[in-house]
DNA sequence: CGATATTTGATATAGTCTATAACAATTATC
DNA sequence: GATAATTGTTATAGACTATATCAAATATCG
């Protein structure tokens, strides 16, 4: 056995069906990792798809996606700002930043008003539905979602996970 | 100022054009990410494309993306599964999982034998260029990909950060 | 044995996310 | 004032993901 425990089982979730074969016969025995498990765009990945599916669940009461929940946070941060410059800060294109602004505004999270500096762009707000649902969030986020990473890996070694990933995002 | 550097360009890449305004006209100041950098999720998506990004580049010679490099990782270490076996091992689905294979067996890296033992399962195996290409491949990733990796994190954090992402995609 | 259920690979299909081209209205540039 | 650039938008295409369904083969169990 040369693989990590951490390698042999970082793999499917949807295995952990109670019953392991106890001893009887061999079946099909775990996969060999090998160097995947040293890919760190594999690991980010599923940690990234694991994350997303626990935001998910943590917020689900308020029906809110991490792109969506990204984007409230951004407009409360930044009043005053046209789809352009909030699109290109979170990374998304303006011709796919239509519909979700669509689906935001048609639930009263947030309003375009057209800019009387410059007629072409719209500037967008929270409404106060949306900042209510923000800070419901907000919440959420914090005592269900980071809390349950701060239990898993350590206060520190949470800041020091985030300031890697900053830094690949970042300077890579 | 009241954000730290990491957290107020680790945003658009695209937007690293030569020229920021010097002194003049305050243009159009960097929003404020505010609570943005703090969201392991956030961090981990944006991080999570860039090294894919990277991968890409790195093995472009070879035209395999990292999901076509994994699949062919786990044939070479584990001969003789069929397609469920291996593609419930990376999280793909079998219907998806098809034309995967289709695209890997028509560059003749891979092939599908019907197994003696179960008439319904293919057994997958590598050709001999399968195992040629893939050679060349762990080549490139590890001195181009990782390598850049370990220069920007140092090899100890690189580590660190694996283990955690480990940890998040397998107890999470 | 034989009827029923399960598994495997496959197809069809839908939904989401991403990416590019093009357009009208508006503004910037020279 | 003519030309170029920008903004929001639409249309569209590609990649990836997800579910239902099917035929062939195998497993299960009376």
């Amino acid at each position: 056995m040369t693989v990590s425990k951490a390698a042999t089982d970082a793999v499917k979730p949807s295995r952990s069906n109670g019953k392991e074969p106890v001893d009887g016969a061999a079946e099909n025995a775990a996969l060999q990792m090998g160097e995947l498990s040293d890919l760190l765009g594999y690991s980010l990945k599923r940690a990234q798809l694991k994350v997303f599916e626990d935001f998910l669940r943590c917020v689900a009461p308020l029906q809110l996606t991490p792109a969506q929940f990204s984007v409230l946070l951004l407009l409360d941060k930044n009043p005053g700002r046209n789809q352009t410059e909030i699109a290109n800060t979170l990374g998304i294109l303006r011709p796919n930043f239509v519909a979700m602004l669509d689906a935001l505004e048609s639930r009263d999270l947030c309003t375009r008003v057209r800019s009387t500096n410059d007629r072409r762009s719209h500037i967008l707000m929270l409404t106060d539905k949306g900042r209510a649902v923000l800070a419901r969030a907000k919440k959420l986020v914090a005592s269900k979602h980071e809390a349950r990473l701060n239990e898993l890996l350590g206060p520190a070694n949470r800041v020091a996970l985030l300031d890697m990933l900053s830094k690949i995002a970042g300077e890579f």
